[in-house]
DNA sequence: TCAAGTCTGCAATCCAGGACACATACGTTC
DNA sequence: GAACGTATGTGTCCTGGATTGCAGACTTGA
């Protein structure tokens, strides 16, 4: 048992990728163009369900103290030798949390999209973890600091029952992973992870929101992390599903063609 | 990759189980006994902290409107067929957190002492669980009905504050089994999870307190399940753990010998 | 337009654990 | 104290994935 070697290296040095050059939802925006034009440009707040509740002019109030980052691809938001010190709002871009391994192996925790929020563990209280998080394109993170957050969210009742339902989700999404991984083989890991890739869970997949479902953005080897398998592995199901006539796959993008079936495959157990 | 078999039935007919006979907590008992003798009769509320912030007023009031059911070993507190309808306390004995596959493999989410809360997930309104509970003693648990907890619980920000706590420390706690499960061998999983159960966690290991560990009460099966392996492959480790002297085993409890070297062979990776 | 890096495919080999099949021992019951 | 059920010890065989090594196709930057 055990998992893609992609050693934190490569998370490291990449500090060239250049800013112009490659649009990263260059794809995304071809499909979903006829919507909103400025669907990547949302104020972290907003959209943002965390703060549903409080009234606009909050969020206003909120918004001036919020500082905007960039992070390169390749570039990490934290890691432990800059441990969380902020809650952040993903705006633009895509960061892949995760862990390491003694030997170097790591393990994806979550590859998040716009509009999620992360770092929530300092919410309450938590601080013992080794989490890292890489930005897997270049990316705009929002942060709000701790007295922020102490200031404007723990007190804040309606915020509290936001947070509680936060990370109540995040268990149950986290118990379920945990018995796939234990009872259930890769294929049917595989198939169930692009389902619930492919749905429209973030803030802002307006697109998806449409019945227009775009491909899933994803390499063999970011999945392979997040499923605890190695690369190899995970392309041959790949294959074979493709084989199938299940997906479609076009380098680093997968468009799902026969859910039934994928889902079938999902509820495998041996 | 797989686990345990302990058939849901194995779960149900076990109706029999004597009231008197044995006394699940005694040998807990014979260790800890210079202590209070009250410290299995707690009022369910006092001692979680979840209702650490209540007077003891308002403990005493809602505590009425708390009945307490008790279950003998092998009953189910709830299940598919009966969902969570309630936010429960572990009083008595101790209980078991699991799902079930289609082939009828069983793996475990946790095993609770005293103390301890479960059915959270009601709180924050997921439902979706196909989690089952199980008594593994004679037990009883205090349960707090979702009107209970609408009033008391959800509206009091005190409380809200609590149970983000609390879901917090279970999503990290599952986040780390889950990069375990992922990259550790067994052994190191074993012994890892070992040295997280002889630590004092639930409201009344207060033995455990003065550094008088107990055994680990656990069979080798109900570890097995907990870590997504067969009860073979956990026996053998198991055994060679207490041929190096790392361990003492008697039937059904474990204690702890080497905590130093066990400590080195939870970090292992390969 | 060329070189370097990235992504995917393929095949051979190895091995930790799973699946089975028993055997023994302990404890509970009557 | 006989008998059954539960807990543990072992062994054999078998397989899903890990490991390793390499090759071809795409992308991208300069």
């Amino acid at each position: 048992m055990s998992v893609v070697a992609s050693r934190l290296l490569c998370a490291r040095d990449l500090v060239q990728a250049s800013t112009c050059g490659d649009q990263p939802w260059s794809s995304q925006r071809q499909e979903s163009d006829t919507l909103t034009a400025q669907d990547s440009e949302f104020t972290c707040l907003s959209e943002v369900d965390l703060f549903a509740d409080l009234s606009s002019e909050e969020k206003d109030s909120l918004h001036e103290r919020v500082p905007e980052r960039r992070f390169r691809r390749g570039e990490l938001v934290f890691s432990q030798e800059e441990p969380v010190s902020a809650l952040f709002v993903l705006q633009e871009g895509r960061v892949r949390i995760f862990r390491v391994a003694e030997d170097g192996k790591a393990f994806t925790l979550a590859i998040l999209e716009p509009g999620a929020v992360f770092g929530e563990m300092l919410l309450v209280g938590q601080q013992m973890y080794d989490n890292y998080a890489e930005a897997l394109e270049d990316s705009v993170v929002c942060q709000l600091s701790v007295s922020d957050v102490e200031q404007h969210l723990l007190t804040d009742p309606r915020i509290a029952v936001r947070i509680a339902r936060l990370l109540g989700g995040q268990a149950a999404r986290l118990e379920e992973r945990l018995t796939d991984l234990a009872l259930r083989p890769l294929a049917a890991r595989v198939a169930k992870t692009l389902l619930t890739r492919n749905e429209p869970t973030t803030a802002r997949s307006l697109g998806a929101r449409l019945g227009q479902r775009p491909a899933i953005r994803i390499t063999h080897e970011q999945l392979a992390g997040l499923l605890g398998a190695t690369r190899e592995a995970t392309s041959k199901v790949l294959s074979e599903f493709a084989a199938q006539g299940l997906i479609r796959q076009v380098r680093g993008r997968i468009t799902l063609l026969d859910h039934q079936r994928l889902n079938a495959i999902a509820r495998t157990t041996a």
